[in-house]
DNA sequence: AAATTTAAGATTGTCGACAATTTCGAACTT
DNA sequence: AAGTTCGAAATTGTCGACAATCTTAAATTT
């Protein structure tokens, strides 16, 4: 009979070198501390975290998976340049996901994740009021509600995929792009009448709305470079 | 049968050996030849390839990128354990991303990929007719027409998650459980409306059948595991 | 005899050194 | 002077050994 260890749980608290020292360069990395298309050297890196380059070697497999650096065989590792493409083919991703995760959510998230999630939006409207131009914390919020959708659709594989590997990238991008919800109160009602329709259990309106909303933020992050590009005349 | 390389250029024909061995030892896993749930030693593989335990972890990192070990710090990596649950959760999410690119591909998929596509299909309709019984070449073709569908989508992060992360997953998948299209013909039949949608540029149509297409396996996957378990009493 | 403790064995994580490959610059040729 | 070729330096890939941790099995205690 084999053993079911689904435990993730207690993963013995001493995290290895290798680990912590990911978590760190992902920080680097999503803030721009260390900027895109530069060059990773290996014994740098190394010397600046105080490591050798074996558990070095092993973060960057894991910022590879991540698709935070690309790697090549004996030339080296470089983080991510990022591209508009790019950008609107991950917004894409996202909008079949998410969209999933939200009709899976309206089918499985549990009340009391409901409630818990519409004090966040509470929360969030009170941010967009205080705060009116500063978007770091409804870029953080914004993500945070996303993510919730995606723990309520109760699909492991669905929260692997969005919360594990493209979290980190999403956020990179919009720290990148100073990508922010141009209207933030817009988004704060698109966000409300998706939870309604999760609490209505209704997953078809779910996934529509949820693919609506990320569609809406793809086209204006389509438009706004558009114009860009038109300016730069590229 | 269409080669899944990636498009990341030529990588200077001298490979790693880390990943060489990577994709050996891919192939054992999915082909069974490691069992699900066997525990890895590192130094045992590390004799049995004839490399170090420094290439081989690498590689350990790489097969835990596509979800094929899990690893466990200072415990060790085995391979993943297949669970029902899971399986059915891989459905939702190629329903949701395959959606997508089906939908992309009625975009953007070239005439003569179309027309490839097509010749590809007539080619399984001859394999259906001639080895009824034997479903190797069904699942491997059926895996290439998905493939070419999000290659067609011209969305490189779609190919990047499916071709890459989800289909070693996938094939694996098939192999345990031994899951192949209870109806072959049907499944041909469908693979033709989806084509058939893509050349008139349907988008909506084409996302809509790819969805019913893979939802349908889904259910009959589940149908087959609950007919399993009640039969065990579980 | 069952359960707890402890110590030996094995395995994983980490390190420093060596080999293979690329890169950059200097010397040479045309 | 421009381009090519060659070589030294730097970087990445690989290896073997040591340290930290987990697993096991025996030995002791209750």
């Amino acid at each position: 009979m084999t053993e079911i260890v689904d435990d993730k749980a207690f993963q013995s608290e001493s995290r290895t070198l290798a680990d912590r020292v990911c978590e760190e360069i992902v920080n680097a990395i999503v803030v721009g501390d260390i900027p895109p298309g530069q060059k990773i050297s290996e014994p740098e890196l190394a010397r600046t975290y105080g490591i050798s380059r074996g558990p070095l070697r092993e973060a960057m497999r894991r910022l590879e998976a991540l698709r935070l650096v690309e790697r090549k065989p004996h030339i080296g590792a470089r983080v991510v340049n990022l591209s508009a493409k790019e950008l609107v083919e991950i917004y894409r991703v996202r909008e079949a996901l998410e969209g999933m995760a939200c009709r899976l959510a309206a089918e499985n998230m549990p009340q009391d994740e409901i409630d818990s999630l519409r004090t966040l939006l509470n929360e969030h409207e009170q941010n967009i009021e205080q705060l009116d131009g500063r978007s770091y914390f409804q870029k953080e919020g914004d993500l945070d509600f996303h993510y919730r959708i995606v723990h309520g659709s109760k699909n492991s594989k669905l929260l692997e995929f969005l919360g594990g590997d493209l979290y980190h990238l999403v956020r990179m991008y919009r720290y990148q792009f100073s990508v922010s919800s141009s209207r933030p109160k817009r988004a704060l009602k698109e966000h409300r009448q998706i939870i309604d329709a999760i609490e209505s259990r209704d997953p078809e309106l779910a996934e529509m709305l949820m693919r609506r909303h990320i569609g809406a933020a793809r086209r204006n992050v389509e438009e706004k470079l558009n114009a860009a590009t038109e300016t730069r005349g590229e």
